[in-house]
DNA sequence: GTGAAAGCGCTAACAA
DNA sequence: TTGTTAGCGCTTTCAC
């Protein structure tokens, strides 16, 4: 032992965790030879490879990512912002989001903005602190300061949920506008006249009914009355909508609603008031949650891929995080209207 | 300019955004003490303090969380693990739980174990690499050497929706078992003799189910025919569980679900059949997800305060974060039955 | 109340 | 293929 008379200087910092030099010292090589085993299998011979595999495993060692992430400048960590992810609406693409980036080794970290926009620059802050490789947002970013901060700081984003003219950066949605005109024209080839909405109060489905109400226009058809509901959308204000529509307007043979939600309370709503569903009212949902299929009757709905977005998502925060440049920025990930026994 | 001959070596390295020396630098301080201005500000004198803020929104400077945690071993970030996040049980827990921890300055960040344990191993070196300052288990994990690994990691750990007996560190949680007790009780006492369980495939749900089995059995009642589906539960199994069952043991006079979505199915199966609930057939619900009360009839379920547990999990991880000794370390957010018409 | 020095644990850059 | 050096951007420790 050379411990002789000098003290052994131990620092008092640290987390006391084994680190990348203990497991190179006890393989016998370099940090950086350490490292590169660990990242880059290929890039070592194979005499140093096993002996840092044992070393790893034989103190148990997991690399520090944050220490990783501040030499090079790339975090792994990818941030994810919705409104609330109580919605069940933008569960599917958390879910397949997380799924995608964890494959690729990047994890996700949730923030949510609520649906006014106070929390917002507190939770930029928070986002941007952490240096994401990007930053997944679902449904427009409110304040204008906030896009210009986002796009300052230099991370990617990619927004989602939507087509909007003008993006930030990276974008995978579908049309909201389309979606109204389809439903209406849907609708309309079905022999309904007296089409009416019932819509959660957010920027999205506000797009879908103006084009809802202006297609049914278009075809001649009486004006479209419009229910708002406070977001997130519930089953009972579903159920409370109808129950004001009918009182204002009698004659209603279809309602469009912004969630599937929604469209179980008018359902329900209509049921319990002996309304015939189809018969005397169609009704539409949105989203084509899991439930839809085996609702009695079952629920005419639009489908989106929510776990497609996802995915695309994860995919072009990955390649642009990587270097390797993204061709198309833009990508309609489409709708499709789901025919069943509701319309 | 002192820039005499020798060549200004400018690193290509770092993000090339605004740093802590920038900003001390304009504010003519040096860095710790624009460090201080930030993060302990009453221990700086008012004039550093108006220069460093000057300076900070001058700049648009957002101090990099990752450096930050790297020197002072405390990420500020925090893990939950949950099965999926498309399951809604578990939506006010993990939403409670970001925004208990935004509010107090920390972050969180999303795995998904899947109900295979497969994933369990990779996801562990995930989250144990970005050393967080506390795990939130939703669901007990599965194998024995991830468990040794969190202790090993020294993170720590709430186990949340159960009430174990023996907890790896801190726990918020119920007694399940307690629960099917208590609904058994319930129903025998509303006069219902031939009880049955519709139950998702999980442990949780196994312990409230024997618990209610045993339950009946002990009152005197015949054995409970059990149904288990596949989780994570669906409207569309506890159809399809509800027919089964009736096909099996038309006695049935009341079914206690493992889900409220289970129980919609549910409802929905007896409603289609001509089946009166509650008079023919009580139904009772697990979870009170916020469309129960809206159902028709409404649904009687059993109600767990979701985003008590979030609140409760936040608040355990940042005080043992900030070294605070945190007195008891097991919670009990007990359940409540909320009666409505369905049973 | 303020600052200088020394890392936290890792990897980019350059060299051999 | 492997190693040396010099940071990444911040905060701890210790001194004034």
């Amino acid at each position: 032992m050379s411990n002789d008379g000098a003290p052994v200087r131990r620092s008092r910092r640290g987390s006391g965790a084994v680190t990348l030099h203990d497991v190179a010292k006890l393989a016998g090589v370099a940090p950086i030879t350490a490292s590169r085993a660990l990242s880059s299998p290929t890039q070592v011979s194979a005499e140093v490879l096993r002996k840092v595999t044992e070393a790893v495993s034989r103190t148990g060692y997991v690399r520090n990512v944050l220490a990783g992430g501040l030499a090079s400048t790339r975090s792994r960590l990818v941030a994810a912002v919705v409104p609330t992810i109580a919605g069940p609406v933008f569960l599917q693409t958390v879910q397949s989001l997380t799924e995608a980036l964890a494959e690729r080794g990047y994890q996700l970290m949730l923030g949510q903005s609520g649906y006014v926009n106070s929390r917002e620059d507190a939770l930029l802050e928070a986002i941007i602190g952490r240096r994401p490789d990007g930053i997944v947002l679902t449904g427009i970013l409110h304040s204008p300061e906030g896009r210009k901060r986002l796009l300052a700081a230099g991370i990617p984003v990619v927004e989602t949920w939507d087509l909007t003219p003008t993006p930030l950066d990276m974008l995978v949605g579908f049309s909201h506008v389309e979606v109204g005109r389809r439903v209406a024209g849907f609708l309309h080839a079905r022999g309904r006249r007296h089409l009416a909405v019932v819509a959660g109060d957010d920027e999205r489905s506000r797009l879908r009914h103006d084009a809802f109400a202006e297609a049914a226009r278009a075809a001649g058809l009486p004006p479209v009355p419009i229910k708002r509901v406070p977001a997130p959308t519930t089953l009972k204000s579903g159920r409370a909508a109808l129950a004001e529509l009918l009182a204002e307007h009698p004659a209603v043979d279809a309602v469009f609603c912004s969630s599937d939600l929604l469209a179980l309370g008018v359902m329900i709503e209509a049921q319990s008031r002996g309304i015939d569903v189809p018969g005397r009212l169609a009704v539409v949902g949105f989203g084509d949650l899991e439930f839809a299929a085996d609702l009695q009757p079952s629920l005419t709905t639009v489908r989106i891929d929510g776990a497609a977005i996802g995915r695309q998502a994860a995919q072009f925060i990955v390649e642009r995080a990587e270097g390797r440049q993204v061709g198309e920025r833009v990508v309609d990930i489409g709708f499709s209207i789901v025919e069943r026994d509701s319309a």
